[in-house]
DNA sequence: TTGAAAAGAGACAGGTCTGTCTACATACTT
DNA sequence: AAGTATGTAGACAGACCTGTCTCTTTTCAA
């Protein structure tokens, strides 16, 4: 599965895949690095040495590789948070380790950001759902650890949480994975603690 | 100077201002509104009313209007907090009163996040410096009110709040103002109630 | 072995992008 | 009155953009 930050930037070198996956690896990494508009179709069938009507056989328009980059980046990064959290013995433990997880995102090599909130700020109104679903996912997956963790207000903690990992995905882009560190930590841990639990 | 929202999102119907201006105001709404590169000089000239010549006079290169976007942005932004916050007492209702301050900020028509996070998602390493040197004037502000408030650790306490009104700003830009409101107050007023302050 | 699907190579169209250029009009200043 | 600033109007260049098209080759399965 994705479970390594490697997979998160994507495969190094090509081996020999079929068309698609090499134009969509491609369009992974020129699209995240880049940004959608700065990447163009030409550039992608270029680097991913592929021929046009290929490229065009698999995605009828660019909008629609926009789209299939957003799906594999959200699986792959979900699926990366979920293995780099699989040893919390608990949910609270799983909550807890959020934070070292995400400062392991903000320095790995490549780091610019969340493809979402990049991809929501550039296209505006016009973005693709998968920018905004993103989100709720992990929004709905941090409730869920929250629910598990017998808070009593599941939702308002993981509605903070949320809050504090995208001020945290911010300050890392702009400033550095230093400036997102401990502000990310010592609030995290405030919510935490301040969060009532049911003791059922 | 600029101290509503209305100054924020630019003056309406421009009046017989002189062919600078009139490319700046253009420029500053669709530069917000669209984005950077979505955002040709062809429909800038065209909807300023302004010759070609008239604009490569005044603006050399495109980059060279983005800096004077973000520039002028950055001031009204600026003079906006701080004339909305003028009425504070102290610096600790100031600091208090930057939630509300910054959903009034959210719930502007035309509202589409902070123009720096945009512009440097959408730049990348390439982004003009004031995207980054606004953050730093914000927090600077921030830790300035954090120390006229006698807290004793004002650089924490300032990246602390800064990295919750980043995050607000992106809650509200994909969700809308009232997914970013309440966690913004609760978090908020916790990291100040927690802040430690020196009675001298 | 034959036929279909997939892939490669690349020309082409029509549009948009930034930026330059010429030609002319207006206004202000010296 | 002459010269300089600024303005309008618009053609133009050269690059890049998305997307279509034709023609050939490879692959693979029935």
């Amino acid at each position: 599965m994705f479970t390594s930050l490697d997979d998160l930037a994507g495969p190094g070198p090509l081996p020999e895949q079929d068309a698609r996956t090499r134009v969509l690896e491609c369009a992974y990494r020129l699209f995240y690095r880049h940004g959608l508009r700065a990447t163009g179709i030409d550039r992608i069938i270029a680097e991913s040495g592929v021929a046009k009507a290929s490229f065009y056989r698999h995605f009828p328009t660019k909008q629609a590789l926009v789209e299939a980059y957003l799906d594999l980046r959200h699986a792959r990064w979900m699926g990366w948070l979920e293995s780099r959290l699989a040893g919390a013995p608990d949910a609270a433990a799983w909550l807890a380790a959020l934070p070292d997880a995400l400062d392991d995102w903000f320095r790995a090599p490549g780091f610019r950001g969340c493809a979402f909130i990049n991809g929501h700020a550039e296209a505006g109104t016009d973005a693709p759902p998968m920018t905004v679903t993103h989100k709720r996912e992990l929004a709905a997956r941090i409730e869920a650890a929250c629910r598990e963790a017998d808070f009593v207000r599941p939702d308002e903690v993981a509605a903070d949480l949320l809050l504090l990992i995208e001020g945290a995905i911010v300050r890392a882009q702009m400033e550095g994975a230093d400036a997102a560190r401990a502000p990310l930590a010592r609030v995290f841990a405030r919510v935490l603690a301040g969060a009532e639990r049911a003791y059922v």
